[in-house]
DNA sequence: CGTCTATTTGAATGTACTCAAAAGCGGTGG
DNA sequence: CCACCGCTTTTGAGTACATTCAAATAGACG
């Protein structure tokens, strides 16, 4: 299993033993998934932490003119969840699938719950992974809050730099939260702009 | 000092002997403020976690057509602050100030990194309210992705029905992310639109 | 009372959306 | 290897939602 990733990530917050990395480990089970198939649809209970090795996934929400709408992207080295759903195991409103085939880790609920009481260091590293996805939050809203359309494509582009590459514009388009279309007509006309 | 709010607060979460709550009381400072007066500027960096115990505060930042954007307010029983300057170290973006006058505690983070050693349930109890904290942001940030200004409005009343007496509008404005013209437009409208 | 701030109102403007249609592009099967 | 299909992107015209700026009105507080 592809768990290397995970633990260098963790390591990188705190430090742990052998025996503990072997305890985390065997909690773990591997999936596949293939572009576009769905890991968790709205309506599910979210019964893992989901850890992402290889590829892409993103959580959204469909609104009631069915559009989507991106909270998150998540290449390796990230997790990816309805946060709400996982900690009060109430049906969540977050759709999860798979921007291109990907890998991940999953670590029940049910297991991290005994992580806890045996590895305290692990429950600080989920502490702090939270309050840093917490400050990003953050950020996002304000910038959500005070920036134009186009300032917050440019964010976006280098903040995830690697992403706008491998996404489709429309999927860009459902993050910054602009329809495909003004998105492509705020793209094509930066060069007209600039000529006249 | 009026710690009593906030030990009960945790103990919805998780339960402290006595002697842990007052080795975590201990580390507590109280501080009043006036209506206005400000906590923390952008720029500054944060040093303290803080809990309101009366009043209300908020959190906001200025963008630079000199716009409020508030992130939270935060009445009796909740955080706030700027969180990635809590966690960095490093200057943070948001203005925190007083919206009535106010009573906090305030709980260094030095002292907060000691406790969390000598009390690993307190690391659960922050844990658990960052995880929480990251639901409420997942869950505004769709909302600000999907819906109009007029059920943003109605969310917010829904979701804080004793702030929306005691707010001022364009506070409220500031918020949900409209002009405090349009928000006063929006509200006045509806009866002229049900006349006709 | 007077001052300061918040709210309301109006007209003009701008940013982003809707709907419709065409063009591009990638994969798949004949 | 080409033709077709489905999906994404582009383009255009008309529209809606929200902002800007300015000025009047209302409220709060010393």
């Amino acid at each position: 299993m592809n768990s290397s990733l995970l633990l260098s990530t963790i390591s990188r917050y705190v430090s742990l033993s052998t025996e503990e990395s072997t305890q985390l480990v065997s909690a773990l089970t591997t999936k596949k998934l293939r572009r576009k198939q769905f890991l968790y649809q709205e309506g599910d209970i979210i019964k893992h932490a989901v850890f992402v090795t290889e590829g892409c996934l993103r959580s959204y929400s469909i609104d009631k003119n069915g559009f989507e709408h991106i909270l998150q992207f998540a290449p390796p080295g990230w997790w990816i969840g309805d946060m709400h759903s996982f900690i009060s195991q109430q049906p969540g409103i977050l759709n999860i699938d798979a921007v291109d085939d990907s890998e991940i880790l999953l670590l029940p609920k049910t297991e991290l719950e005994i992580l806890y009481a045996a590895i305290p260091k692990l429950e600080r590293f989920f502490r702090l992974i939270a309050e840093k996805a917490l400050a990003t939050y953050q950020h996002r809203l304000i910038d959500n809050l005070s920036l134009s359309a186009m300032e917050r494509y440019n964010n976006f582009c280098q903040l995830y730099p690697s992403l706008i590459e491998c996404l489709p514009q429309k999927h860009v388009a459902a993050y910054i939260g602009v329809t495909p279309e003004f998105l492509s007509k705020m793209l094509n006309q930066i060069p007209l702009k600039k000529q006249v």
